[in-house]
DNA sequence: TAGATTGTTAATCGATTAACAATC
DNA sequence: TAGATTGTTAATCGATTAACAATC
């Protein structure tokens, strides 16, 4: 039997495009609120960051919802890829640590206006839990790690952020696969062991700051030389 | 004439190899603060989350810094990392926006250990400017945006950190611009534009958890149906 | 010498790109 | 119909992987 070439199989999109979704998706946003309704591929490449073939490729893994000679329904096109993306419902998020990263997390509107919902925070030290949180207009406690359970049920959370410092997070993230999560972010710059069928992604500020710094120091060492041929 | 094929021409690290770079090192120096003196590829990688395949090759970009039937030195395979990546100085980071996130930033100690020393605090808020924030030990005030170049020259910083609102992220990336700056760090969900020769790179907060989600609806879909069938 | 582990090779895989036929 | 722009194709590029000869 040949490889499957149908429909159904298409479902499976490139990693590389999905992590360029969200990028098209609050592009989109903006367009939408400055009142846009169509916009082609080279704008909106061109507003994302990327180049009009690659969006187009992108896009076409996703289906045919431009019109040839037109572009592409605005409104239409960031639905399609909130559904694609599951972003239609928001989805509840249990945040653990409520330290000085973790209160900025909080306070970061970018996560509601993107279909995220905190319903739960989560400290492991006596003299945070209990303290009064604003998410948004609703006032939150800290719970106890020992509420991880009913915290979870309660909010229906299904992913996890972790927020501590980096000698707590393997124990938290263990906690929180017991408690059923399969989605977790990880701030802490660990690498986390988890059982298969969770997914943790890890996001790592000095890293992006090393990277940037690798190539600043190239530029510096290569341009001089330049400027002296 | 052929394609060069010298040592020099080699100083082309792939992307994929300098953005897993820095969590080498860093898992080489907790080894290192343990006391572990040597690690095999296969011990290493095991660690940092890849395969020992892939470690060698990344490795390899760099140089033969291993024993065969030996392994790495531990001290001088994270030294060796540290020179490729530019970070046996440290950098000067300017950061501009004080607000919950970057305070979140400034306070938080994984910049320091990993070579980076921020050595200003910018804010456009008449009501933030002249507060003093601890950086380390240190007490800082938060100059305003006219002060800019003063700051970038007294401290020497050649890398920024934009962690404003998104609407003022543009203009203040210009402004970083003009003042000299080539590598910045944008936590802003916008795509900041910038002229050839400065290179900006985005950590986007929110799009990590929209790939979680995506992948979390992937999973709450399949599964049921291999269950039911 | 025998066992262990690196550094490199070559095959495979996935992502990007440019060009253009299809079609509004 | 003529002009514009999509969706797709095929070529290219870069990254991953497995296997193993080199060598400690």
């Amino acid at each position: 039997m040949p490889l499957p070439t149908d429909r159904l199989a298409t479902r499976g999109i490139p990693d590389a495009t999905v992590a360029r979704l969200p990028v098209y998706h609050r592009v989109l946003s903006a367009l939408q609120e400055d009142g846009v309704t169509t916009v082609s591929s080279e704008e909106l490449a061109l507003a994302c960051g990327v180049t009009s073939a690659k969006l187009r490729k992108d896009l076409s893994h996703l289906g045919s919802y431009g019109t040839r000679g037109v572009g592409y329904d605005v409104e239409f096109l960031s639905y399609q890829i909130a559904r694609e993306l599951g972003i239609t419902q928001p989805w509840g998020v249990v945040l653990v640590g409520v330290g000085n990263l973790g209160r900025a997390l909080v306070s970061y509107r970018g996560f509601a206006s993107r279909g995220f919902r905190i319903v739960g925070l989560i400290d492991a030290h006596p003299d945070v839990v209990g303290a009064q949180v604003a998410i948004g207009d609703e006032n939150h406690h800290v719970r106890a790690m020992a509420d991880l359970r009913e915290v979870v049920r309660m909010g229906n959370a299904s992913i996890a952020v972790i927020a501590t410092p980096a000698d707590a997070a393997q124990e938290v993230c263990d906690r929180l696969v017991e408690a059923g999560m399969t989605s977790i972010l990880n701030f802490a710059p660990v690498v986390l062991s988890v059982p298969e069928g969770v997914e943790v992604r890890k996001v790592d500020l000095a890293v992006e700051l090393q990277i940037l710094a690798f190539h600043e120091q190239r530029r510096s060492e290569t341009l001089p030389e330049v400027m002296n041929a």
